[in-house]
DNA sequence: TCTGGGGTCCTAGGACCC
DNA sequence: TCTGGGGTCCTAGGACCC
């Protein structure tokens, strides 16, 4: 809590939405959903042109495509948003040493602790250059929160969406606060939520006058104190630059219940060689391994195995996660699985240049695992609604699924005569790109063989021009 | 076309130890 | 011959967040 608003929230707006509307120009005002585009797909980001059909984050892609048919559909291109984010995390810096990262695209800032700014008016102005310095180097637009206290903060970013900026004095959070639905506050979600109102709680007042006994028999110890301070608008969480990572995990949704016993224990040993490829990268051992297992009733369970020590070895992970399998009735079906690893220890080696060579080769083996679909193949949406369809999602076999995943959609390609441009759908032997770049007019779209020799995939180009390589 | 993937934190019960 | 009281570790599940 502090006297004055120098805790800055970002969050930029609509963020994987608006980076493909920012590199491709014929999507730019039009509805864009990215997200799994597989029979089990969710929605990852809706632009705010797709919001307006009722589309949101979380959402099952297929009641999106019923609300918001003609919408430009894409699948998530991370290493894209991953590049535009370092761009952003590095104007943060700029602006204090304590900067913390809560996702891609959100951050918290603690612009005391960087000397530019101690009082309100210092804090506006620092907030509006950052603003337009992203819409500058990124061409982007982020919306930014100024208050005494991270909750405040990430609050008043929330109300200044999108492409604005809001500050909350401090000392007026209350009456900010108690009128509004217990929902706004951090760590209130469905559940927590109905249990109040369930209790006669429905505003963030409501929580105030219940005290601290109430809420803490209500919720739990830890919960309900929390509860009790954010509702009086009582917040002095630190800003906090560096947190050590606590887990490494990896799942995957299959687009069909898996049954047989042999495929389920191959897909368990595959999962367990992509999380020890990133838990090496990571630079990370660890001494606990957690089988996840999601059944065709959606009912999910967990089951963990604690070793004498940490390790970093694929063949004990395999074999640690194929034990844990045994122990899991699967009958009905397998809609999920997943492998993940606690307890980390740092990962060192004497040998440095080795362990660098490793991780180089970890990651290589993590990034060509992540890629390829077993999705199905969609029908290409194109025509006059622009509608994009392909595939997404996870490492399969077979040799169709390398073409599909030279051709997501979406993604950059290079043609020897048309240039620059963008696949907007593939299937049947057949690719369509339309043919535009980050700043040019929207492009025409032209239609070639998957094999075509003259046209190749590419990385994705910068936003702004002049700035140097968007790529990771 | 019902429900992703990667995380964090908390709770509760049992084992084990002093 | 009657149930102490912690502390820590481990497992499983649930809520929440982006």
């Amino acid at each position: 809590m502090r006297a004055a608003p120098t805790i800055l929230h970002l969050d930029m707006d609509a963020f994987f939405a608006a980076a493909e509307q920012a590199a491709k120009p014929s999507l730019r005002g039009k509805p864009v959903v990215v997200g799994g585009l597989g029979p089990r797909g969710v929605v990852a980001t809706a632009s705010y042109e797709a919001r307006r059909f009722g589309v949101h984050s979380a959402m099952p892609m297929g009641q999106a495509r019923r609300l918001a048919p003609n919408a430009a559909y894409l699948v998530p291109r991370f290493a894209f948003y991953r590049s535009i984010s370092e761009q952003v995390m590095e104007l943060l810096g700029r602006l204090s040493p304590l900067v913390e990262p809560l996702s891609l695209d959100e951050a918290f800032v603690d612009l005391e602790a960087g000397g530019l700014a101690d009082d309100s008016a210092g804090a506006l102005v620092v907030g509006e250059r950052l603003r337009a310095d992203i819409l500058a180097t990124t061409g982007l637009t982020g919306s930014v929160g100024l208050a005494g206290s991270k909750m405040i903060a990430k609050i008043a970013s929330e109300e200044a969406k999108p492409d604005g900026l809001v500050l909350i004095e401090p000392g007026t959070e209350r009456e900010l606060l108690g009128p509004r639905s217990v929902r706004i506050l951090p760590g209130v979600g469905p559940a927590t939520g109905e249990h109040l109102r369930r209790a006669g709680m429905t505003t963030v007042s409501d929580l105030a006058e219940a005290g601290e006994d109430e809420l803490v028999r209500l919720l739990g110890r830890a919960h309900g104190a929390s509860l009790y301070r954010m509702a009086q608008g009582y917040d002095d969480r630190a800003v906090v630059a560096e947190r050590d990572a606590k887990s490494v995990s990896v799942e995957d949704t299959f687009d069909v219940d898996l049954h047989d016993r042999v495929r389920i224990r191959t897909e368990v040993e595959r999962l367990a060689d992509r999380c020890v490829a990133r838990l090496r990268a990571s630079g990370h051992s660890g001494r606990t391994i957690v089988l996840k297992v999601r059944r065709y009733d959606f009912s999910t369970l967990t089951r963990s195995d604690t070793l004498r020590g940490p390790t970093d070895d694929p063949v004990v992970v395999r074999e640690a996660a194929g034990r844990l399998l045994e122990a899991v009735d699967t009958t009905g079906g397998v809609r999920l699985l997943g492998v993940g690893v606690s307890g980390l220890a740092d990962y060192t080696q004497e040998d440095l240049f080795a362990q660098a060579e490793e991780e180089r080769a970890a990651v290589a083996i993590a990034e060509a695992g992540a890629g390829a679909g077993a999705d199905a193949v969609e029908a290409v949406g194109g025509g006059a609604g622009g509608g994009v369809a392909g595939v997404s999602g996870e490492p399969e076999s077979a040799g169709v699924v390398a073409v599909e995943r030279r051709w997501a959609p979406g993604h950059d390609v290079w043609h020897a005569v048309h240039g620059a441009g963008w696949v907007q759908g593939s299937g049947v032997g057949r690719v369509t790109v339309r043919f535009e770049d980050p700043w040019s007019a929207p492009g025409r779209v032209r239609t070639f063989s998957v094999d075509d020799p003259e046209l190749e995939p590419s990385e994705p180009l910068p936003l702004v021009r002049g700035e140097c390589g968007a790529e990771a």
